[in-house]
DNA sequence: TAATTATTTGCAACACCGTTGCATTAATTA
DNA sequence: TAATTAATGCAACGGTGTTGCAAATAATTA
């Protein structure tokens, strides 16, 4: 397992490693909410910034929906410093609430005339695996 | 023009009125701070129910892309109470920084298997017609 | 490894955002 | 127009996120 700390050139403090283990626990993207819960104790002024600093190196990225809190899951591999590019969706599920991101083959492209396109993010709601089965 | 704040069976109070026209008069979405300036004078609270009131019912749409600030568009016939359908997409200029509602003709769908879906929305950053011509 | 430098952390303080309870005022209904 | 229902404005509050600065910690260099 590759070391995101360093890679991104960030000092490794026990605080940072500690919220990057909660971000790698979950498959879900989570809100700040549930990384408070998990930490046993912390300073929000420190947990704000390293959020901060972790969406802005391309470790995590943000998850905004109409309503809802932000959430924050981890990048994948083609993720950068200020450019998060996604080949999945980011989905809702509407009875367990859990947002996750989900990957799908052909991700679909759109016609803009007069248009560029420069980034493209999907937002489905709906019922996920578990609760559709 | 039909009487947007009557069919929705809401109270038609001046103030009502007043932020409505504002939303009509703009044909992007428009995010608070710019009601709040088109307003003469106004109460902070009474603008926050408005807004909320006026989501509830289908009138207006949040428009949540990661790291802005929350914009509200006018919705169109199809968008009902709780439930706002789009056959439109969120485009969000790099450029002019302007975040409007496009529609599209064949908006795209998207295979999940074992899911369920709901809702689809996307989200588009780029250049708009004008900054990209 | 120790000394130096650069970075991060925590505190105090603050501004902003959005909400609630309640009394007052305005809009709707009869 | 009177009675009823709904909206508004005030006071007050809690949550969110930020900044400046001093102390503590991590990285770097010798």
């Amino acid at each position: 397992m590759r070391n995101l700390l360093k890679d991104k050139k960030l000092s490794e403090t026990p605080f940072r490693k500690e919220v990057l283990a909660i971000f790698t626990k979950y498959n879900n993207a989570i809100p700040l909410s549930i990384v408070e819960k998990d930490l046993k104790e912390y300073n929000r002024i420190t947990l704000y910034r390293t959020i901060k600093v972790f969406v802005e190196k391309g470790i995590i990225h943000e998850i905004s929906l109409s309503g809802e809190e932000s959430n924050y899951a981890i990048c994948q591999e083609e993720c950068d410093i200020g450019s998060h590019q996604h080949q999945h969706i980011h989905f809702k599920c509407n009875m367990c609430g859990t947002i996750s991101c989900v990957k799908i083959n052909k991700f679909p492209t759109i016609q803009l005339p007069e248009y560029k396109i420069d980034q493209l993010e999907i937002q489905v709601t709906g019922l996920c695996k578990k609760c559709n089965a």
